[in-house]
DNA sequence: TCTATAGTTCCGAATTCACGAACTATTGAA
DNA sequence: TTCAATAGTTCGTGAATTCGGAACTATAGA
């Protein structure tokens, strides 16, 4: 009955200090850049573990808070779940380039380390780098 | 006698993550942007009073060394100040547009900001927004 | 040697963050 | 209807960060 309409700041409200802030969690960067990259709907559970780390429901929902806080996503109920799309396009117009800049180094520092495991891999074949 | 050598991140040691969070700070964010802008060297002391707030000295010293861990800073003991140079021509190389896309949306926030303040000064001259 | 200046370190208070437990809302089945 | 399952939120507590005053270190100059 209750059901609190969610929180959205409207596009003049959205700080970069809110978005840099928001995205500069790992698992909320590794969420938005799902998000971002596939443009279909997405609800919160597809995250539940994010890049081979569980993630508990409770810290899950905080993070979906932060990213709409923060005017990154615009969640809307479903029935039982939430669909999570990006809000990229509004946030290109107010600070072209952002979004793009920082997903892409993000993509590149993924990268990065990936490759780095590779080479840790092929001399001993069982640990990972940086996956805590 | 001490004179502990500053830490300096080596280039591949730079995470997306660690700018973010530095830059999401808003005394940081100016710091560094005025750094960036005027490529003169610059000491600390120079930002006891960032944008109309004054800060307290210890406070300067930590959100310094929060720049230089991140990545985005260079700091050199000269004698008894500091010169702080960025890290911008490195990171550029790692991760192309990032720094700019930052600065630049900084930029136009505080255009907008400036352009509140000027109409609401119009209407009641004497309170400011957003400098608390 | 004394003083002033620039910056750091230390530590306590305040804030923020993570996550388990309990809760709400919706759907589908019996 | 009622019951169970699912998706997500809220609350409370302990852990981690952050802020800033007081005391400290290092250098330059008188």
């Amino acid at each position: 009955m209750d059901v609190r309409p969610l929180f959205h700041p409207s596009l003049e409200d959205i700080t970069v200090e809110g978005i840099l802030h928001a995205l500069s969690d790992p698992i909320r960067a590794a969420i938005f850049a799902d998000i971002v990259a596939q443009e279909c709907s997405h609800n919160c559970s597809m995250f539940l573990t994010v890049s081979n780390k569980a993630i508990p429901r409770s810290t899950l929902s905080q993070h979906f808070r932060a990213l709409r806080d923060a005017g990154l996503i615009r969640g809307e109920r479903r029935g039982v779940e939430m669909h999570n799309a990006s809000r990229c396009a509004e946030i290109e117009e107010r600070f072209p380039g952002l979004l793009r800049a920082i997903v892409n180094a993000h993509t590149i520092q993924s990268n990065d380390e990936a490759q780095a495991n590779k080479r840790v891999a092929k001399r001993s074949p069982r640990r990972l780098v940086k996956n805590k």
